[in-house]
DNA sequence: TATCCTTACGGAATTCGTAAGCATG
DNA sequence: CATGCTTACGAATTCCGTAAGGATA
């Protein structure tokens, strides 16, 4: 049994049993792949994946059950390198944040900003998607750090800490007839939003959630003219005119942003709670403490390390 | 990073950081070994073992952090070929029971035959020890399960499940004046018993704490004149007139023991609870439950797998 | 001086990639 | 017939044990 097995083996199940797609992924070759995963099997004795005549089409029963044992001790591999990577070179390294293109574009550059500076040694990658996408790259190992409002608290492979408490405001040109409302001192109501066609997130996006069920609580519809992943390009038309945003404040910057009108929502929509995941069991490396500090500054490495170890126990099951 | 290298590094901690004796233990050369642990080392960028000149005297700060996630990539290791064999030959396989002697000797009996009856293809090992070497073997992974009736639940590291509960019985010959007092249904009292030399376990050993509690609970001192670690061994020296016995009501056979006279002595000694032990984290194969619910009926697959998801969560931790 | 770790070296075993073969959709 | 896994084979690498060297208690 070597680590090179379980690799193969774990990267077939995750690129969908096809062991040349799987070669490529793990910078080898196919009959290289196709001998560690059936040397694995003839050692344990067990078939450990279906095959319809020459090509894998899934686990068997005892696969399954192997699986997660094989994927912790990837895991715990790569936990003892990073261990030991954080006492030999303790301020070098690379630190992987997930997270979707709000929290990249409005609520992480001061702590990327600080972070940089402190740590000149740590290269910083940043990967955009989905809420979903951020978690399954935690869960794949493929980042540190997901940061999100949505999706992250749902999977027991994460663990989520709360980072802050965010709402929503309205964006109109300034010509508009709610900016007209706002310097009339007039209250925003969801019916007089109701009127103007809507440009916001899309769903399953930055607290997209609570816009659809605030509108339907009152039992009214608004027409959504345009959805879009982020805040910018969501502002882009609501400058042409093409109608009101919903956007999350955050996003909204006077400054910059002179050319449009924002008008405070939160008492129309529910507030948001952005939450930082890490995957539960993963060795954080000191500067990863660092960097949720910064981001957060309640989440202290006790915090974190307390939520870490507060264990549903199910991922640590056989 | 290959499992050869995390043995060599799991035992040279274990064998006192003698590398001569690793290289006994893992069949292999001693060369071999010292190159295991520096390959490591330079892989990993760290130093794991203190060094006084050549010879290794002890952990490093990186090397104590690290040591548990090799240990437990190891335990997975393992973990990951049981759970293969429980598959491969489903009713093959060894079962090692660490024990003290009286279980070994009273307890177990029926359990390990009806086990090896139901189960010929398992090979049976019993290995015995005190309580505290029981609980040793199940954390070095040398034993499937351990039975004795004290230490076992001391151990964050093992998972302890009640069995059965006994009481003490005073055994004398039966010429003795204690067996006149019985005869002549005379309650029996520590004041009394205090009056002979008494013959008993070892401390540490099958209840005798709560031998010495209740003595010492009414300021009583008994003479002792002799302790062993089994009821076989005082049975004998009770039998050459040397004392009375205080021993497990469950080592004392009517017929087998005709030559001693069994006193119950339940009302004087606080009872004891037996428990049986797994190590957190192994896993079981099927047949391992099958010995338990043998061995202790309430103890079902599911009772154990409760008991051992309950973690305390220090185990894994990092 | 005995114990214990490291270094050096050579043979053996393993490993891996290329090329060819074969089954399936 | 294109895709995808297996088999075959040879070269390169790695691995490991023996033997010698050096440091420490």
């Amino acid at each position: 049994m070597n680590f090179q097995q379980l690799r193969s083996v774990r990267e077939a199940v995750r690129q969908g049993y096809n062991l040349t797609v799987v070669a490529e992924v793990l910078h080898t070759s196919q009959p290289g792949v196709s001998r560690q995963i059936r040397e694995l099997e003839d050692e344990l004795g067990i078939t450990l994946f279906e095959r319809a005549g020459k090509r894998l089409t899934g686990l068997t029963a005892p696969g399954a059950l192997v699986l997660p044992i094989v994927e912790r001790l990837l895991l715990d591999a790569e936990n003892l390198r990073r261990a030991a990577a954080d006492f030999a070179g303790q301020d070098h390294g690379t630190l992987t944040i997930a997270a979707t293109h709000s929290q990249a574009r409005y609520a992480l550059p001061p702590a990327v900003r600080d972070f940089s500076a402190s740590h000149p040694g740590v290269e910083l990658r940043l990967k955009q998607g989905t809420p979903q996408q951020v978690a399954e790259l935690l869960l794949a190992g493929e980042a540190d750090i997901g940061v999100a409002t949505e999706a992250l608290a749902g999977y027991p492979g994460l663990v989520a800490l709360p980072c802050y408490q965010w709402t929503h405001s309205v964006i109109v040109p300034p010509t508009h007839p709610l900016a007209d409302d706002a310097r009339r001192q007039l209250t925003l109501t969801l019916a007089r939003l109701a009127q103007f066609p809507v440009i916001t997130y899309e769903p399953g996006y930055t607290g997209r959630s609570h816009i659809d069920e605030a509108f339907q609580r009152q039992g009214l519809a608004f027409k959504l003219v345009l959805s879009a992943m982020d805040a910018d390009v969501i502002k882009t038309y609501v400058e042409l005119g093409m109608g009101v945003g919903i956007i999350a404040a955050i996003a909204h910057d006077d400054q910059r942003d002179a050319n449009l009108t924002a008008i405070d929502a939160r008492h129309l929509f529910a507030s948001n709670m952005t939450r930082l995941a890490v995957r539960r069991g993963s060795f954080l490396r000191g500067y990863v403490y660092d960097f949720i500090s910064a981001f957060a500054s309640p989440l202290t490495r006790e915090v974190v390390d307390t939520a870490r170890s507060e264990v549903s126990g199910s991922v640590f099951d056989i």
